[in-house]
RNA sequence: GUGGAUGUAGCUCAAUGGUAGAGCGCCUGACUGUGGAUCAGGUGGUUGAGGGUUCGACCCCCUUCAUCCACCCCA
């Protein structure tokens, strides 16, 4: 084999099988985001690395973006993530746009980090998000939306769930415990490592920390309190939206979500597969202050965005995509009997074509049992063969795929018998 | 950035320091107007790359590259 080039290390080729797992989930992010009434929009794939600099001490920015000088002596970068940007396109426009906003994207960013299972440093991600609206609704329409995805991909509520999580009602039971404010972020960030850690780790992190015995007792009795949302009404309002919306089975409370950025202010949510095997399949919640910090006015917002590694690798697990053979998108093979008959397959090819068929030509006359092969290992659905006994009779003959039956019919009817047989299976 | 594994045929994997193999795939034929099944035959390799030790290296040592996994962080 000559010396290949390979692939810039923690990105992939996407061959047909792999495009049409990332144009499912594009297709489904869009359903399901046009469905609440989301407009699409993008951002430049290239920002200055200024517009991060907002994020102050991001390691986002820091270590982890593809960072270069442009012919000009610019510093540029690879955008790391859409919020920023999207901030930006708020505050350029934030006197004309219309509110509440309901916005949505889909596209490729790039972090500089080691590749492992389910990230990588190309990827894609659905963003998408409601701006302009402070209430505990939108926090449900936002969850709505992430479990109305999962549904719509065929996940159960026995495979995956939204956990969902608000950091005031964290504040005030913090609070209740006498742990002071200033170590609130600290404590969130013991909070969101207790699945990572083991439990002996754990209390010792905390002692660390600075937490007492009594608090950390406390701490421990308030992140099974599977009960514990009752104290707060934004909570209960948003999981009495969240039945109204029909997506109850998908969403519980889940008091150890606390989400490892820091601007989030009120509401937060991950989802995961239940097994725990993969990373968080999608995060968000509630960013208030956002917008504020780079340089709008503030506005309350509340998003999520979801990367298109893990949530492929759970769609595996559960089986919840296409097979292989359903990948083709022409079920109509038109076989070429002959030199001498190629035209006329070519023509009845082009004449399906404007009926609305996808249909591939066999390119030359090869021996029919190749033909047929290639169609079978192609996934098509049916062969179109024209040989002189059919010509003759101004006949087709249709070899379905799948059962291996065929018949002789006059070209006429063909297009309404494939039809039948597509159009059952599609 | 830190730590741990793994690189052998197109794929999945074998091979005490002593002639690199199997299964699947692929090609051809049985089948001159027909795929999947079966059978027969065939194609298959600079053992990731470079160096070293050895009479002899897929195997041991060093370097390097790549991939995977965990940490970190996050989608």
């Amino acid at each position: 084999m000559p010396t290949t080039i390979n692939p810039i290390k923690g990105t992939r080729d996407y061959y047909p099988e792999d495009m049409a797992v990332r144009t499912l989930l594009y297709q489904t992010a869009r359903e399901v985001s046009e469905s609440f009434g989301y407009q699409e929009i993008d951002g430049p794939f290239l920002e200055s690395i200024d517009l991060y600099a907002a994020k102050s001490g991001e390691e986002l920015v820091k270590d982890q973006s593809f960072v270069f000088e442009d012919r000009g002596g610019d510093l540029i970068t690879l955008r790391p993530e859409l919020t920023p940007s999207l901030a930006r396109m708020v505050a350029q426009r934030q006197k004309q746009l219309v509110y509440p906003m309901r916005w949505w994207s889909w596209g490729p960013f790039w972090r500089y980090e080691r590749p492992q299972k389910g990230r990588s440093r190309e990827f894609f991600q659905w963003n998408i998000d409601l701006i302009g609206v402070d209430s505990p609704e939108a926090d449900a329409e936002l969850i709505a939306l992430a479990a109305s995805f999962l549904r719509e991909t065929g996940l159960t509520p026995n495979q995956v769930q939204v956990l969902v999580n608000n950091r005031r009602l964290m504040d005030t039971e913090l609070l209740a415990l006498d742990i002071p404010a200033e170590k609130r972020l600290q404590v969130f960030r013991l909070i969101d490592r207790r699945d990572k850690m083991s439990p002996v780790n754990w209390d010792a992190y905390a002692v660390e920390v600075g937490l007492t015995s009594r608090q950390l007792y406390g701490l421990k009795s308030m992140l099974v309190d599977e009960g514990l949302w009752h104290k707060s009404s934004e909570l209960e309002r948003t999981f009495q939206v969240i039945e109204a919306l029909g997506v109850g089975d998908y969403v519980r409370f889940a008091p150890h979500v606390i989400r490892g950025l820091d601007y989030y202010t009120g509401t937060v949510f991950e989802v995961w597969d239940l097994d725990g095997e993969f990373r968080s399949i999608l995060g968000g919640g509630r960013y208030d202050s956002l917008v504020e910090a780079v340089g709008g006015d503030p506005l309350p917002a509340v998003g999520f965005a979801m990367g298109g590694s893990v949530i492929s690798l759970v769609l595996k697990k559960y089986d919840c995509l296409p097979a292989d053979e359903a990948i083709i998108n022409a079920p109509v093979l038109m076989t070429v009997f002959s030199q001498e008959l190629l035209p006329a397959s070519f023509k009845l090819a082009t004449e399906l074509r404007s009926s609305g068929f996808n249909v591939v030509c066999y390119p030359i006359a090869a021996k029919l049992g190749k033909q047929f092969k290639f169609g079978d290992r192609m996934g098509m659905r049916v062969a179109l063969i024209l040989g002189p006994d059919e010509l003759s009779q101004n006949h087709v003959a249709v070899k379905d795929l799948l059962s291996g039956e065929q018949q002789s019919m006059p070209i006429a009817e063909v297009a309404e018998f494939i039809w039948g047989l597509t159009g059952n299976t599609c």
